[in-house]
DNA sequence: AGAGTAAAAGATATTAGGGTCTTAATATAT
DNA sequence: ATATATTAAGACCCTAATATCTTTTACTCT
């Protein structure tokens, strides 16, 4: 049920974390390696990498040898643009109660309270670039994958 | 598509504030009442108050002059008892990244930023309880309806 | 006691998200 | 050029959330 960001876009900032680390020397990903990384469904992180690519988060290429990975252009994308990218603005805008006339002039009980939460949230998700997460995950400091 | 809360659990707390306000002299709102003055489909926010009043967050009246109410104990109950009836845990407690080992010795890369603003959200919600609204719903310097 | 009113309960529809599978397209290596 | 590996694309299914409708139960007033 309810969380931050869809299950889509949760499977999404994993994907593109983790194969920004595995692309980091140059070689490319194959989906079955990104599907068991990060403990998702395989045909679809398929078909969300697809998403992803054609919205040039990330990159890939067919063929022998073909697989996804993360040029050095797109790791400066922030985890805010995936967000974006997959479930849009609303986790940015949207009024907490779901009033669509909610605004500065005609809050919701909630309006001032969810706007912290919003700028907090978005504040973190803008500062963290896609190339920042490898050194943790190197180290062992920081996981995507279930087990 | 993504927010916080779920559907249900906006019409409920809207709902909820709703009816405390209108209660407040001690009079009963009626179903249609509440659906009109929080924009929400009649027949929905039906379910979701017999939900709220079987778990005692409302209190209701069968047959003629009935209808829901908040009683006066009911009014100290916050929205964090509301959003955990409805959603349960989820907000408060479930990884961003939809992780379910992520933890304090198993961090996702955003546990911490997450922390932060789980915390905050719970601290809105635990400490606002239903009955403070009121006040600024009567001045009309806080709404709960679209238009 | 009976009529009428209002919520409770439950059965049924609709929609969107999440997930799977199959086929097509494309690049590479030989 | 052909075979093969790999992503792209799209059709399809399942489940849970959202929403509606109908029937039952309970209460109040006369």
């Amino acid at each position: 049920m309810q969380m931050f960001f869809s299950k889509t876009c949760e499977y999404a900032i994993r994907a593109v974390i983790f194969i920004a680390q595995k692309s980091e020397g140059g070689r490319k990903v194959g989906i079955k390696e990104v599907a068991a990384g990060i403990d998702s469904p395989e045909h679809f992180i398929a078909k969300i990498l697809q998403d992803l690519s054609k919205r040039e988060l990330i990159q890939s290429s067919k063929g022998p040898n073909g697989g996804f990975y993360v040029d050095s252009s797109a790791r400066s994308n922030t985890l805010a643009d995936i967000v974006r990218a997959i479930d849009g603005e609303k986790i940015f805008k949207g009024c907490g109660l779901g009033l669509k006339s909610c605004s500065e002039t005609k809050p919701c009980p909630l309006h001032n309270d969810f706007k912290e939460i919003r700028n907090k949230m978005q504040l973190t998700l803008q500062s963290a670039t896609i190339g920042e997460f490898n050194e943790n995950l190197n180290l062992g400091l920081s996981y995507i994958k279930e087990r």
